[in-house]
RNA sequence: GUCCUCUUCGUCUAACGGUUAGGACAUCGCUCUUUCACGGCGAUAACAGGGGUUCGAACCCCCUAGGGGACGCCA
């Protein structure tokens, strides 16, 4: 069989995780195959539609590496295609058109809320004959009317079943001649032998009406794998306008695309213990069949935990590639720093952000440095001599390392003990990078090397210095 | 309201009738670091409830409760 998914969003709003968990599902399974990919554009809907949308999905999509096959589809394109079909339905009887007003339909409606019932349409023009030329029709479905029940299997779901009556003539071409999303959506998979469906379980319900219209048509049904819902924080469904879930929001966070799709990936399936994937590990573990069936939450902490384990593992060249737009967000030249290599590595170890990175490697760029708040006891003789003795030593030839620089931090240690370690460790630290808790004090100074580290201090003196006589 | 569906630590999940109910994140300890972190080690923590079936049930069946979805000329 050849395998054949698709993607199928429509351009109303931003894709949220529930989405791209989707994308990521059909995608795995048509690469695991060595099948096809598929993105279909579905803008129906010419009132919510928007081309910005169109352009953030396709951005998104490549973002991830989730690469389409063909061109994108767009359903707006197809009309033609749709109309045809219509008027074959029409001709065989499988369809007939409706004259029912919105404003009988919302009676109707409104008498089944009031009687608790289900709201169906009731046939009122389904086998009448107009002899008026009226344009403003809609065209229904023909559905068989009986009391059997309507079955089909699910792949994560398993056997559905649902009963016929609960199926009404829906609508399939509204009055503006556009056709409706059932419709298109059952025909565009059947033109584009798909072969597994794979989307959201708020899906479940349309499937018998889509399955109906392939069935009327004599055309092969594909098959399904419904997903079951990622809800937020508050167990709500997510909805599309909300900015929490965007995932742009990932994107500006400092998460890396295998980040979020190692993340997303394990929302409703697992392999084994596993919870690092890399995208190739995905495409072979990944089965529909171990897919769960209850809906799941997001944990922003667990996002971050496997961020972290992917930038310490992500070669130095792709990481590079990811950190530049956040540089140059912030308008830090890198290039500034001649051991930008070093300490951008050694931060890939130990943070779970790309801006955490960028944060650590500005506090290396310039050769100056400015105080924000300072704290009033930096301001004393004790703290400029503490200075002088630090710069004295830290100036001495010697061999930029490590264990060198403990050696000057142990000499500071031993001479002014009488300050507190602790406060030794939060001055120089203040001096150097402007703030008091951050890394450890060798690390900062073996990064800053030794002409930063100089310039700095003498900066520093230079200030103690000022404000003292201003004190005194 | 009707229909569909789901329910294992706080969260993501494992278990395919026999386990001390396993792992991961988080939380809390301890430990490394003369400071911050990272790391290492450990602890707390779950089968929604009630009935069956069975020698034996988290797992199969029924009921109840709770959650989610669908019920549009939205997709």
């Amino acid at each position: 069989m050849n395998i054949i998914t698709r993607f199928a969003p429509s351009p109303t709003g931003y894709l949220h995780i529930g989405s791209i968990r989707t994308a990521l599902y059909s995608w795995l399974y048509a690469r695991k195959y060595n099948g096809k990919f598929i993105l279909r554009i579905e803008d129906t809907d010419i009132n919510r539609s928007n081309k910005k949308y169109v352009k953030h999905i396709l951005y998104v999509l490549e973002w991830l590496g989730l690469y389409w096959d063909d061109q994108p589809y767009y359903q707006s394109d197809r009309y033609d295609f749709y109309q045809d079909i219509i008027n074959t339905m029409l001709n065989k009887g499988l369809a007939y058109k409706c004259f029912c007003s919105r404003e009988r339909l919302e009676f109707v409606r409104n008498i089944c809320l009031t009687k608790k019932k289900d709201f169906l349409y009731d046939g009122f023009c389904r086998d009448k004959c107009f002899s008026y030329k009226k344009k403003n029709y809609i065209v229904r479905f023909k559905n068989i009317i009986d009391k059997s029940v309507f079955i089909f299997y699910d792949i994560v779901y398993g056997k559905i079943i649902i009963s016929n009556n609960k199926i009404d003539d829906f609508i399939i071409r509204r009055s503006n001649g556009i056709p409706t999303y059932n419709f298109c959506v059952s025909l565009d998979d059947y033109d584009m032998c798909v072969s597994h469906i794979i989307r959201g379980n708020d899906h479940l319900n349309n499937t018998p009406k889509q399955i109906k219209i392939l069935d009327s048509l004599n055309l092969k049904v594909p098959l399904y794998a419904h997903l079951p819902m990622i809800l937020n924080v508050n167990k709500e469904k997510m909805s599309k306008r909300s900015k929490n879930f965007n995932l742009k929001r990932y994107i500006k966070s400092g998460f890396l695309p295998e980040s979020v799709l190692n993340y997303i990936v394990r929302l409703g399936w697992s392999y084994r213990d596993k919870e690092l994937f890399s995208l190739n590990e995905m495409k072979c573990l990944f089965s529909l069949e171990k897919v769960r069936k209850s809906s799941c939450c997001l944990n922003n902490k667990k996002i971050k935990w496997i961020n972290k384990c992917h930038l310490s593992s992500i070669s130095y060249k792709r990481l590079l590639y990811y950190l530049k737009p956040f540089f140059f967000k912030r308008k830090i030249f890198f290039a500034k720093i001649n051991n930008i290599s070093e300490i951008i590595s050694f931060f890939a170890q130990r943070t779970d952000s790309l801006i955490d990175i960028v944060n650590y490697c500005d506090l290396f760029v310039d050769k100056k440095i400015k105080f924000t708040k300072v704290n009033h006891d930096y301001i004393s003789y004790q703290i400029y001599n503490l200075l002088q003795f630090f710069l004295k030593h830290i100036s001495k030839e010697m061999s930029w390392n490590k264990s060198n620089i403990t050696l000057v931090i142990n000499l500071c240690l031993r001479n002014y003990f009488f300050l507190g370690y602790a406060k030794i460790f939060q001055v120089l630290r203040f001096f150097l990078i402007g703030k008091e808790k951050n890394l450890s004090l060798n690390i900062i100074i073996l990064f800053l090397q030794k002409n930063k580290v100089t310039s700095r201090i003498i900066c520093s003196i230079k200030f103690v210095k000022s404000k003292l006589k201003k004190t005194y």
